[in-house]
DNA sequence: TACCAGGTAAAAA
DNA sequence: TTTTTACATGGT
C-alpha cells in the first residue's frame, strides 16, 4: 500500500481541522478514531485516502495512505499528495490571521483556544458549487443528507476487502444524470436542473470554474458566478470561501454567519445581512476565516469565555 | 401541525 | 419595476 509523509506548515491541529468531517458517512468521508478517510476521484481513478497525524501542532506531521496501488494508474502518489495538501491547505501560513485577530477581543480568545484550526477546501470548484446549490434554503442537515444521497446514487465507487466507497459524481456523470434521480434524492426539480445545466456547461466547455483562480479579487470572482443559473450571491461566495479559499469570501447573507455573530457579539440580538457585511470589515481580509472559526466554534461546542 | 432552515428564479402584480 | 410564490427535507 503506497504511503507518504506530508509536513503542514505549524501551527496546525490536524485533529481540530479534520474535526468538521466526525460523524460524516463511512463510505464517504469520516474523521473516526483519529484517522480521515475519503474516496476520491484520482483523474478518472477512484482510490480511498486515509490520513492521520503522527506529529504535534508544533511540529506536524502526517502520514497519507493511498489504496488500491497507483502505481499504473493515471495519477501517481505525488498527484494525490497534492490534492490532499489543498484539501487540508496544510502550506497556508495562518500566523498573519492571528495576528489580524489580535485587536478583536473575542476572536482573539477564539484563535487561541482553536489555534492550528485551518480550513479545508473541497477537492473541487465544482463540489462546492454543487454543495451550495443543495444547501440553498433548507437546513444543513437536510443538506448533507440529500448530498449523502446524491453521491451513494451518482458517484464512482470502489471496493476495497469487501466495503465499498464512493466519491464525488463529476461533471460527466452529473451532466447525464435523470431529473428523477435527482429527485429522489431528495433535490427539488429545479435544483436538480441548475446542477445538470452546470455540468453540461463544464463539459460543452462553456464553463471553466477553474478559471476563477486566476482572477485578481473576490467580488469580480461574485460577479461573474451570479450570471450562472441558479447562483446568487450567497452561492457564489460560499463556492468561492470553500471551493477556492479566498478567505476575505464573506457570506453575509447567510443565516449561520449572522447567528454566530448575534450569539458572540449582540447577546443573541439578531443582525441583519447588511449590518453584518459592514461588521465583518473590521476582520479585513481575514473576514471569511473569522467565520470559519466561529463556525466550527459552534459545532464543537468551543466556549469564548 | 405549523414553521423555519446557510436561497433562487420565475410568475404575478 | 417590485412583490409574491414554489420548491423539498429535517428538526422543533
Amino acid at each position: 500500500m503506497p504511503f507518504t509523509y506530508l509536513y503542514p506548515r505549524p501551527p496546525y491541529d490536524f485533529s481540530l481541522s479534520a474535526a468538521i468531517f466526525a460523524g460524516g458517512d463511512p463510505q464517504i468521508r469520516t474523521f473516526e478514531r483519529d484517522i480521515f478517510r475519503q474516496a476520491l476521484d484520482a483523474g478518472g481513478d477512484p482510490v480511498l485516502v486515509e490520513v492521520f497525524s503522527e506529529g504535534s501542532v508544533d511540529r506536524p506531521k502526517l502520514c497519507l495512505s493511498v489504496r488500491p496501488d497507483t502505481a499504473f494508474s493515471k495519477w501517481g502518489l505525488k498527484d494525490i499528495q497534492n490534492l490532499v495538501s489543498s484539501v487540508f491547505n496544510i502550506s497556508e501560513d495562518i500566523t498573519p490571521f492571528y495576528k489580524a485577530m489580535e485587536k478583536d477581543r473575542l476572536m482573539a480568545v477564539l484563535t487561541h483556544r482553536m489555534r492550528g484550526l485551518k480550513a479545508p477546501t473541497t477537492p473541487t470548484v465544482f463540489e462546492a458549487l454543487v454543495d451550495s446549490v443543495i444547501e440553498q434554503q433548507i437546513s444543513l442537515k437536510a443538506a448533507h443528507s440529500i448530498e449523502n444521497r446524491l453521491i451513494r446514487a451518482a458517484g464512482n465507487s470502489l471496493t476495497l476487502d469487501g466495503d465499498t466507497f464512493y466519491c464525488y459524481p463529476t461533471p460527466e456523470i452529473l451532466a447525464k444524470t435523470a431529473d428523477s434521480t435527482f429527485r429522489s434524492c431528495g433535490l427539488t426539480r429545479r435544483k436538480g436542473e441548475y446542477i445538470r445545466d452546470i455540468s453540461q456547461q463544464i463539459l460543452s466547455g462553456t464553463l471553466d470554474l477553474d478559471l476563477f483562480r486566476g482572477y485578481p479579487d473576490t467580488e469580480s470572482i461574485i460577479s461573474d458566478m451570479v450570471k450562472i443559473r441558479g447562483v446568487g450571491r450567497w452561492t457564489a461566495e460560499l463556492t468561492i470561501l470553500r471551493g477556492l479559499h479566498r478567505v476575505d469570501a464573506f457570506p453575509a447573507d447567510d443565516v449561520g454567519v449572522r447567528r454566530f455573530i448575534a450569539q458572540v457579539y449582540r447577546k443573541g440580538e439578531k443582525i441583519s445581512p447588511d449590518e453584518a457585511r459592514v461588521f465583518a470589515e473590521q476582520w479585513g481580509a481575514w473576514k471569511g476565516y473569522a467565520a470559519y472559526y466561529l463556525e466550527v466554534a459552534e459545532l464543537l461546542g468551543i466556549s469564548r469565555s
